[in-house]
DNA sequence: TATTGACTTGGACTTCGTCCATCGTAGGAT
DNA sequence: ATCCTACGATGGACGAAGTCCAAGTCAATA
């Protein structure tokens, strides 16, 4: 555990946070000025390993770091503004999908992303 | 109507095709050697616009293009190899989520992403 | 003290996508 | 038939995001 570590780590810390790694490390950097961006890329990629963090890639530009990873969860996003809320729903996703429809997968799990306008961007 | 959008159209014609704008133009080339990079992804985009084909962002890496937008569907993605299928799962994802859960947003869709072993993959 | 090994660094490189100035061409106007 | 115009195509430059690699640093061990 290096002082760079750390600082990636507590970089991402709290509810709906949801970080590209620029911003991962534009953070990191206020802490620790000299840490460099192969270091953000690889911490952020040990964390995703060890189940720490969870990689969200939602829109197929930079992917975004959920250290919310220990309660499962999906993601709501707005599609003006592109603020993501980690939203709990009822059910299980799996459950609705058929073994007919599982074409011999082992479907291990389901992820999903829920799209509309938050209060903000539907008055505008 | 030029050559090049038809033969962009063309390519995208199928069930469970889910190219990168990369195969799509290889494939494009293939019929038309003087298409362009550009061109492709500019009729790409006219296509996602007009409804007609769905940009799958799966990874976070190249975006893949799904000409199958009339009939509402989720994708099965293989962790091992990467293969995509369509699958339309019973109940609609959307009922899942409680408005206590919805934090003011107006949702307008929800999109799920099923990940697991395809029977290739499991046996090795 | 010398060695070792793990971690960090900075920069080059790749991939994916966008932008822009220029060119070609089809259809309408003369 | 010829010229004009406007839209689409072209290709190359550019930018963002991420990966890779050789070299440097540092702490623990022998």
């Amino acid at each position: 555990m290096t002082a760079q570590r750390r600082v990636v780590a507590e970089v991402l810390d709290g509810e709906h946070v949801h970080l590209t790694a620029d911003e991962v490390l534009a953070r990191a950097t206020d802490r620790l000025p000299e840490i460099s961006r192969a270091t953000v890329y690889n911490t952020l990629g040990e964390l995703v390993s060890l189940g720490e963090v969870i990689e969200v890639a939602t829109d197929g530009r930079a992917k975004r770091y959920d250290p919310n990873a220990h309660r499962p969860h999906q993601h709501l996003i707005c599609s003006g503004c592109g603020a993501i809320r980690d939203v709990h729903p009822g059910g299980d996703p799996l459950a609705d999908l058929p073994s007919s429809e599982r074409f011999g997968f082992a479907v291990a799990e389901a992820e999903v992303t829920y799209r509309g306008l938050c209060p903000g961007c539907a008055t505008v």
